[in-house]
RNA sequence: GGUUGCGUAGCUCAGCUGGAUAGAGCAUCUGCCUUCUAAGCAGACGGUCGCAGGUUCGAAUCCUGCCGCAAUCACCA
């Protein structure tokens, strides 16, 4: 019997009880896991069916209680505390789950088939005048993690972004390149491509203060210098040259975008995540203007007098939006009207989109999709703004223009260091060459990192602090890392046959809280992928680790008396290796064999 | 001001489709390495679950109001 089936053979049972031994009716069931304290595996509350049965709560639970023990052989005892039924089962039913999973090397997720959901999941879309912070870590591993949790549920995932490569903020770094650059490259330089443009991007800025300064002190309201100031304007005649297709423009343009692409794709590769395929704001940012004459024609959309277009939301508790400008030019909306459009034909597939993008879009998002679906497309229903809280310093928010942000590639070096000095202070890894040793650092410090961001829920804010580094023991990456490579231990070490399939042994509390934990593994993809969260399979992986923790420290595994009991360790323990490792691939963290 | 989200131990977070005495980690303190890796285990200390009402046999969880923090409410992206 597969593990899921025991509550339902027991809440037909429950009912059967009731019916037999109080002649009454019941609705529903309710279930629990039975708390520490009280002996028992799962416990029944009863509290509702004193509705429909009066009595004494204690004598109610006893007779049930004996008519489960009677009547259901995987109960083999009970005890009841107030309006709980607490049951416990038989080592056999645990003993059967773990064969049945024993073998199965993708435990926990359901395979993907032909008639699976589609969905295509946006991340990271930066913008391609500045090189990847903190903030943008967070957002490329909640993305790629639903991602994989998503797969992992049985859902087909394509993985995509829409790279901002065009627009005002390129031009500055364009410009104060053209000005100050000096002909400089990466190569030049030594810089990473996005590093080198980031930095003319501050630089332009630096240079545009100045010049509003200059304006402010010859006498100018600050609100006009703002507007005025000769290098924006340059700037903007620059956007305006782009558009328009002028060819030094646009081959400066593409020069530095490539620049700042091959600084990105070391950072993904560092970050360890990918994507299917890639969308480009300078290719999409005419769309949708088709689209807003078509629902101007249904009546969706409305026109204002000087030209504009519209659509009046506030029957759904929002305003009104503009969707195209007067003078015919595409906004924001537009385009993603026009891109979500634009993808679904791409994909025909497609039933679902999730947009991972920071919470101050919320709104944003919550319009895009209101247009979508009173544009009739059916796949509108199916559309998830995956809304994160931003990462804050101590001293407030990030800010490339003024440099108070933690760069994505520092902070990565910085995490390996760390755990590279941990772990030479406890020295265990003798035999290493040093090549493997920078690369299990690299292993540790990106996993402290990976799920020191991923355990939050992405709807709350993070406050980073740098003074304070990550931690390495408790409720962190490498203490899961820790325990996947003491289990590689045991498993090096026991050099013995252990593929049978045991099926009796007496099995011991830990073990058993263990096999209860493992049993939760599937049902907690489906949930965590219901709730696009990889907070609740960081939060399943720590409990896990626990149990496994003090069921090593409490129990000897290959020291087991017994030559069955043994055996049924070290399967054990490989499973509970197995799961750990399923897990943290869902979460983009790599465990290591040793450390 | 309107809307949305958040508020749980000194700090960082779980728990939130209502259930037993609200759980972890960090920090502080006590034990445990001649036995499978001590990045560990066992334990102690620490809480008016923002405040006030309401619904319920039962509320951290649901509803209402208030307070605090954040985001947003642009022909910016």
């Amino acid at each position: 019997m597969r593990f899921m089936d025991i509550q339902h053979l027991l809440s037909a049972k429950v009912k059967e009880a009731f019916s037999s031994i109080f002649n009454a009716t019941l609705e529903t069931v309710e279930f629990q896991p039975t708390r520490k304290d009280f002996e028992g595996d799962i416990t029944v509350v009863f509290f509702p069916m004193l509705r429909v049965v009066k009595g004494n709560p204690q004598q109610i639970g006893q007779q049930l209680g004996e008519y489960l023990v009677e009547h259901v052989d995987e109960v083999v005892r009970f005890n009841v505390v107030k309006g709980f039924l607490n049951l416990v089962i038989a080592d056999e039913f645990y003993l059967n789950f773990f064969n049945d999973i024993k073998d199965d090397a993708d435990f926990g997720s359901v395979k993907v088939s032909d008639d699976s959901d589609v969905v295509m999941v946006e991340y990271s879309s930066p913008n391609t005048n500045k090189p990847l912070h903190l903030g943008h870590i967070r957002n490329n591993l909640l993305g790629y993690s639903v991602s994989e949790i998503l797969k992992a549920s049985g859902k087909k995932v394509y993985k995509t972004q829409i790279i901002n490569d065009r627009g005002i903020h390129i031009c500055k770094s364009m410009l104060a390149w053209q000005r100050f650059g000096n002909g400089e490259t990466p190569e030049s330089t030594g810089l990473k491509g996005d590093k080198l443009v980031g930095n003319y991007y501050v630089a332009f800025d630096k240079a545009y203060k100045a010049e509003i300064e200059e304006l402010v002190a010859g006498g100018m309201d600050k609100k006009q210098a703002e507007k005025e100031a000769p290098i924006l304007l340059e700037a903007q005649q620059m956007l305006r040259k782009w558009e328009s297709g002028d060819e030094e423009t646009v081959a400066l343009w593409k020069k530095m975008n490539q620049w700042v692409y091959n600084g990105f794709e070391v950072t993904y590769k560092n970050l360890g995540v990918d994507f299917d395929s890639y969308y480009y704001e300078s290719n999409t940012y005419l769309l949708g203007k088709d689209v807003v004459a078509d629902g101007l024609e249904k009546g969706v959309f409305f026109k204002k007098e000087d030209g504009s277009v519209w659509i009046d939301l506030s029957d759904e508790g929002l305003d009104e939006k503009i969707v195209l400008r007067a003078d015919g030019t595409a906004v924001y909306m537009t385009q993603d009207i026009g891109t979500a459009i634009q993808r679904v034909k791409d994909h025909p597939d497609i039933n679902g989109m999730v947009y991972t993008v920071g919470n101050e879009q919320d709104y944003h998002f919550k319009v895009l999709f209101t247009i979508l679906k009173k544009l009739g497309y059916d796949w509108a229903k199916q559309l998830y703004h995956l809304s994160y809280g931003m990462v804050d310093l101590p001293s407030g928010k990030m800010k490339s223009r003024e440099g108070t942000v933690v760069d994505a590639d520092d902070l990565i070096v910085e995490m390996a260091n760390t755990a590279g000095e941990i772990s030479e202070e406890l020295g265990k890894l003798e035999g290493y060459s040093e090549e493997e040793k920078q690369s299990l650092y690299r292993t540790i410090g990106l996993g402290a990192l990976k799920y020191y961001i991923l355990k939050v829920d992405p709807r709350k804010r993070i406050l980073f602090n740098p003074e304070e580094s990550v931690d390495f023991q408790g409720n962190t990456g490498p203490f899961i890392q820790y325990t996947y490579a003491r289990i590689q231990s045991i498993l090096r070490k026991a050099g013995f046959d252990h593929s049978q399939r045991i099926s009796s042994v007496k099995v011991h509390e830990k073990e058993k809280e263990l096999l209860k934990q493992l049993q939760l593994f599937p049902e907690i993809i489906q949930q965590a992928a219901a709730n696009y969260s990889p907070a609740l399979i960081s939060n399943y992986t720590y409990d896990l680790v626990k149990e496994f923790n003090s069921f090593y420290q409490n129990v000897s595994i290959l020291g087991a008396e017994d030559e069955t009991e043994k055996v049924f360790r070290v399967q054990l323990s490989k499973k509970v290796g197995e799961v750990i490792q399923s897990a943290f691939r869902l979460l983009g963290v790599d465990v290591p064999e040793r450390m």
